[in-house]
DNA sequence: TTGTATTTGCAATTGGGTTGCAATAGCAAC
DNA sequence: GTTGCTATTGCAACCCAATTGCAAATACAA
């Protein structure tokens, strides 16, 4: 697929190796409408040749250095990754909806500004906004809700 | 002191026994003006009768289930509890600043408004707001930053 | 094709959080 | 004050996401 030239170059463009890995995290984080766990990206990398548990953690947080990808814990205390808005340097202020049903991250395009005021002393590099409730799939009219 | 007449009171309220720990971790989450770790706790408490690990947690997942307090991961994926608002109900939008050097919570009183709009069929609970950045203690101008 | 620094894979470890179960202790009733 | 019952506690063992150390493999420049 045209997507994987794609990716070849931004990596290179960082003086970093193509590698088999690096190709397939960043193509499915990219082709994913939401967060993923370490655990998602390893099932749905399975096919084939499986990455190893510990590259795939290094390649993400290698990703996430770049500015390739982003993480955020989710209401489990486990990790969730996306690709970056396709720039490459970590994006700003971004809008998270959390799903609390399935733990699921997406992205919210309309983003909100402004940060509150800080107490004195404190200084912001960067504001998150989260919000909470039930994605589309789990906000089915259903009493089967944990 | 005084408070923990209040304290007891809220916890005999719930048709809940009135054990030392669930005054002294409540009384600490009410005297914190921040979101204090598990591990922040048990140290806080050490003085004395240390509280057993796991009593704490279950005390404070208790304090949780009946809106005394309420918990957060952290970028470190660990829990950050805070007492809830006085009353009781869990609180709603709330605004939170995360020190990236220290991991420590700090709950801004100033809070925002407004959710994004959402994709259809999702619904929103909760909007959470979290300003990242350095809080007055580690905003020394020092190079020793981890 | 070769040399070498970067990546990978494996095995072992860390650490926050959880579970099972017997011992303890609130508190309501006597 | 004593008794009895149930809610809590404390201990030990466990779970699992994530991390670390190190030797083997490999991308890629020369």
């Amino acid at each position: 697929m045209k997507d994987t030239q794609d990716i070849s170059r931004l990596l290179r463009e960082r003086g970093a190796r193509v590698t088999p890995a690096r190709l397939r995290v960043l193509a499915l984080l990219r082709s994913a409408e939401r967060g993923l766990s370490h655990h998602d990206i390893e099932k749905a990398l399975d096919d084939g040749t499986p990455v190893d548990r510990v590259t795939l953690y290094r390649v993400l947080d290698w990703l996430v250095e770049q500015g390739l990808a982003h993480k955020v814990a989710d209401e489990q205390r486990v990790f969730r990754f996306s690709a970056a808005s396709t720039g490459g340097e970590p994006h700003q202020a971004h809008a998270h909806f959390v799903c609390d049903d399935c733990g699921k991250v997406f992205c919210l395009e309309d983003t909100p500004r402004a940060a509150p005021r800080l107490p004195a002393g404190f200084a912001s590099t960067q504001v998150e906004f989260e919000v909470h409730g039930h994605c589309a799939a789990c906000n089915v009219p259903v009493e089967a809700r944990r």
